[in-house]
DNA sequence: CTGAAAGCGCTTACAG
DNA sequence: CTGAAAGCGCTTACAG
């Protein structure tokens, strides 16, 4: 421990020559004789050298690190993109530092974001759902380029890679309507990440598209979390007329929905079908496997390295300019949670 | 987006005094007029300078970054740990990054850890319960200060904060024979990470202190996941004597063990009971709830930057040779998943 | 209380 | 192919 580490000047002043001579034999940039690089590169290797990532940035270029910040880890999803990520940028023979905002818990930590990852890496990548108004604005005007991902809440002129919400929920909501379905739920998220409201539009595109007035009644406000399931699906299926399907605005509710009606002693999907939106770890090992719409998560993460890469890359502003939003397509998963609806309760 | 981005001098010469004078006002640790701090300080807020970090450390200060290495990010228990980890870091004024060593992959990647986080952090706290042998022992040449947590796997001279996996298991396992079961399976995951063993020595020792003998037949070997439970316990209840109860090596395969259960058409708690470790989030929305055992994740997490804070502040190597071990207890988390043995099955 | 000098580890021009 | 110089943004001594 506390061992000072060796540099580049070590190693060169071990085999007789200048740091340049060292720096290039190591980066392999520029010419160097055959001889001599071999000499750096075993007395590298011998020392244990590693470059200082600091060093190499500070001096304009590149430290060879991209940032990733992220709002919060504990959904499976978040894991999932924050893999791919990682995957992609290893890929491209860099290196990925990750930084946890915790947006949660109130202040809008930009300024810290900017700060921390900006002065380490080449390049950013916000990863941040739930940021609130203005957050994301800050970015514009980074002296690193950024890309956000699958970022719905407000308007951004930040670069963009995102997974569709609007038509796999309408997807879901047509395979409940082409089961038989009218009276069909939908519980919405908080508002807080936009992801909800598009899912919601899905939802009632698909009912006006079938001929099925939406109706408040059916409409349940939730926040994402598996007891505002189970809560607003207590209260939906005690009206005189309940739905025969639930479509939850994620997994977490749809779990708390199918918690609710197990304990109402109905049968799931004999008696009510229930679909939700993310595919989370949780909706395949569910009794019965919860039916989902997925994102394409490990594309959406992939994606964002490319463009991010695209930018650190180019400095052609009419290339970029036209590089600045992908969209990429949701399935549906579907499992054992739906089933045609019952003659009787359907009237 | 690309705006250079505002410096130290730029502030300085705003306001008409040298970067010394500038970095005193604004970091606050020598003295300055008060006039001249104020005028400072508002300009650099008016730039929206904020301090380059490497720059800083470059220099041989600190960078009041601290780096954490974790292994994977999917279960619920390592992002309760770097949770924790995070608050603690942001409560001591610092900052904290993150880098995915994905240990599983195969190389194992000491290099790539201590160059990226070796060069940017004040130091650096090792999550990374898989990794293989040897890796750890890198750490101990670090030039930063390095602590592990939760590393079970092989020796090593790290300082190191963990939980405690013996107790946990011998006293979840003594819970089953106060209930009436003497027939008490075991699935353990892989070695891997060495807290299996541990958690099997806390099942074993507890029957033998209560005159069981353990038995090979009861004793199925898993590896972490939901299938392995799921098969293990296929296998153990085909046996002619089948367990009253399923101790499993995690949660994981304690809900594939549940899941097997039940497609045998077992009731639990009532015909088979179960017991886990770890409580990761699934084990409370289980049905029937889980009952596992619990390391204090957080406190953990708290304890391992309060340890590598001490090492970064300290100079004293008797002082630190004393501070090198902290083992925290687990804790029984009892649900329903567990009931007395029935006569029938017992004898 | 404030400043001029030097340097952290590396790299980008510019010379030879 | 190799080197001497200068500088990235900041801070630690050392002077005044």
């Amino acid at each position: 421990m506390s061992r000072k580490s060796v540099t580049l000047a070590d190693v060169a002043k071990s085999v007789n020559v200048t740091t340049m001579t060292a720096s290039r034999a190591l980066n392999g940039t520029d010419a160097v004789s055959a001889e001599v690089r071999q000499k750096v590169v075993a007395a590298a290797k011998d020392l244990g050298y590693s470059p200082n990532p600091l060093a190499k940035r500070l001096k304009g270029g590149r430290a060879n690190l991209l940032g990733l910040a992220v709002g919060y880890l504990q959904s499976s999803a978040m894991a999932e993109i924050i893999g791919s990520v990682n995957a992609a940028v290893k890929q491209a023979g860099m290196e990925l530092i990750i930084y946890v905002a915790g947006s949660e818990l109130g202040a809008p930590k930009q300024h810290e974001i900017k700060r921390v990852l900006g002065g380490l890496c080449d390049g950013i990548v916000l990863l941040l759902p739930m940021a609130p108004d203005g957050v994301l604005a800050e970015f514009e005007s980074s002296s690193v380029p950024v890309v956000a991902v699958n970022y719905w809440r407000t308007e951004t002129k930040l670069p963009m890679v995102r997974g569709d919400n609007y038509v796999g929920s309408r997807s879901a909501v047509e395979h409940l309507i082409g089961l038989g379905h009218r009276r069909i739920a939908f519980i919405s998220g908080s508002d807080y990440t936009g992801q909800s409201p598009e899912r919601q539009r899905g939802y009632q595109d698909a009912l006006k598209q079938a001929g099925i007035k939406p109706v408040k009644a059916l409409m349940s406000r939730g926040d994402f979390t598996r007891s505002a399931g189970f809560e607003s699906t207590k209260v939906l299926m005690a009206q005189s007329k309940p739905p025969t399907a639930i479509f939850a605005a994620n997994d977490n509710m749809a779990l708390g929905a199918m918690d609710a009606l197990k304990e109402l002693g109905l049968r799931i999907p004999e008696d009510v079908s229930v679909f939700g939106f993310d595919d989370e770890v949780a909706a395949k090992h569910s009794y019965p496997r919860l039916s989902t719409v997925r994102q394409p998560l490990s594309e959406i993460g992939e994606q964002a390295v490319q463009m991010i890469l695209r930018r650190i890359g180019s400095t052609s502003a009419d290339e970029l300019a036209k590089d600045t939003l992908i969209e990429l397509p949701s399935s549906l998963v579907v499992r054992d949670s739906c089933a045609p609806v019952r003659a009787l309760l359907s009237s």
